[in-house]
DNA sequence: TCCATCGATGTTTGCGTTAACATCCCCGAC
DNA sequence: GTCGGGGATGTTAACGCAAACATCGATGGA
């Protein structure tokens, strides 16, 4: 800085001005400043800066996979909308989803230069590492019921899972079946409870649930369970991968969708929309859940304190060809 | 750190000996010291410390959209490796595959505090944007074929194309029909040329190509087109999705695969085992090809100086049911 | 004409840390 | 008993920047 302050003939502190977009700064001088910079290929330091200001204008993120459409998407869209506010994000991947590896990345998270968190992971992993989150950093997390504890941004996915399984409902199924998430996640297990609550107040009987764990293969080993099932006409499945699982175990076992079965998922990943046939799902706004952890992460950074909550993103059904009256002959 | 000094009784100097595990601090002083440290919440400011040191121990990767999976599956395995070495990584999104996209991030790259940086991303855009890298600033590419200019890490794209090409002549179809990615990825258009060069070399017609876009739906247009060409028996789909699109379109079109029509995709995403029928596919070794990037990058950083070149990650075949010989009848 | 005012720029200082050097004290050798 | 050496700890300074205050000169009103 010293040097091109020299090369401009101003002060450090009129080309710190300029790096800043301070005002009061005659045009000429700024001009003559940039020229500066330009030929000294002068860069800022952010180190130094941030030692200054106090803070660093970046967000960490806690994460255990990125392998999840979910979550990289969510990523995704925290990192767009950080960037647009002047924020970086740092990603703090957590080696394995126990509380070794969250605690590992706690204490990584310590000497990490970030003004907050934001959490996507279950937070019983959390609590259970007695997590003592550094002072002055501060959290929101995602997929999770801490919302007494924290500020929380999910997908409402109660009202998500209520919503496939009256779908499946008013098209005439007696019931509906289930292939649920891993037992930790606790996405999974409220699409769960919805869907045993929405059945019992409708006067359904609850049939028992398939437990999955989010991957396609679990829902084909779940579907070769329910083709077995000569009742069973209709299932959520608790993602979009598991429902793929499904249908090829239907159609192994020559049982049509939606003909002979109906199947609904969770998610709307892109390719839901190519499956065989075309799968009716529940749609989760994943760049608006980035964007809400965002925003409460910001709000509370700036001092505006955010105290605990729950925000719910609504979700909204996808109706395509995997659903049909039961005994139907579609088209 | 003056207050963990005071309450400890010693220097700061002494504090920070023990913060950084530096040697000469009897046992007792760094207990003490470190009694101190939890007791008043200390955690060393990361800014000052980047500031003396001249480094920051941080890792940028660009790139365009965590969407796809080749791209997430690579910045986890890069996230995980770079924790493994102490450092962090930031995340730069570029928001639009453009110029002016491109260029946004660097200009934000200026001011970033990071060592080194690995790009995800064909590199013709950098180019266009004409990319100065801040000095100082190292970096890696993935994607691309700038391996003479900067160090590449990649999948051996060509490889694996020519594997599912000869498997498909092997199985004893006439020639391979192929379905492009769009035509601005490099790793697509390696694709392209190595299907292209495979059936030349074994003296067989080359098919006009339908170009697609990585997505599912693409491939199900590509999959109408090709299902009303009589003589197309065995098509390469330069990624899963389109895959799984075509499987659709064939599906629809009532072209049973692999009886009718052998389908080879590529990626080995983790639902490829569960479309219907199951892909034959190529699979990417993602956590190899992240684990490269960032050893290259570390010795990079640590004036190892690593020439431009490309580093190849090998591919392998991975055989399902959506292949078999042209007008069998499988099993 | 002179002074108050205000805008442009310069100077000083300190953010928290650590490298380099200084100091102190204890112990053993002569 | 004295001195030298070495290990433990303290002191100083500087990393690069920007806030706070200081200065300087021009402009305009009385």
């Amino acid at each position: 800085m010293a040097d091109v302050a020299r090369l401009a003939g101003v002060s450090s502190q009129t080309v710190s001005r300029v790096s800043t977009g301070h005002p009061g700064v005659v045009e000429s001088t700024r001009q003559q400043v940039l020229a500066a910079m330009r030929q000294l290929g002068y860069r800022p330091n952010s180190a130094a800066r941030a030692l200054k200001r106090g803070e660093f204008r970046t967000i960490g993120v806690i994460l255990f996979t990125l392998a999840t459409t979910g979550n990289s998407r969510t990523v995704e869209a925290i990192a767009g909308y950080a960037a647009k506010e002047g924020y970086a994000i740092t990603l703090i991947p957590v080696a394995a989803p126990t509380q070794d590896g969250v605690l590992g990345a706690f204490s990584r998270l310590g000497e990490l230069a970030v003004d907050g968190i934001i959490v996507i992971m279950e937070v019983h992993l959390l609590d259970a590492a007695n997590l003592n989150l550094p002072p002055g950093v501060q959290v929101v997390v995602v997929d999770s019921d801490a919302g007494d504890r924290y500020p929380v941004v999910d997908t409402d996915q109660a009202d998500g899972a209520r919503q496939a399984v009256r779908h499946l409902l008013e098209l005439g199924h007696e019931t509906v079946w289930h292939v649920t998430g891993p037992a930790e996640s606790f996405a999974g297990e409220r699409r769960t409870q919805a869907w045993r609550r929405t059945l019992l107040e409708a006067g359904r009987r609850v049939p028992p649930v398939q437990r999955g764990d989010w991957t396609a293969d679990s829902g084909y080993r779940a579907g070769l369970v329910l083709a077995a099932e000569a009742e069973c006409t209709a299932v959520f499945a608790a993602n979009d991968q598991m429902a793929l699982g499904l249908l090829r175990a239907f159609h192994e076992r020559g049982r049509i969708v939606p003909r002979d079965v109906s199947i609904v998922g969770f998610d709307d990943i892109p390719d839901s929309s190519s499956f065989i046939p075309p799968l009716t799902t529940v749609h989760q706004d994943f760049a608006e859940v980035g964007r809400r952890c965002v925003q409460g992460l910001l709000r509370q950074i700036r001092n505006e304190p955010e105290g605990p909550g729950t925000v719910l993103v609504p979700t909204r059904m996808v109706v395509r060809d995997s659903t049909a009256p039961p005994g139907s002959r579609r088209e």
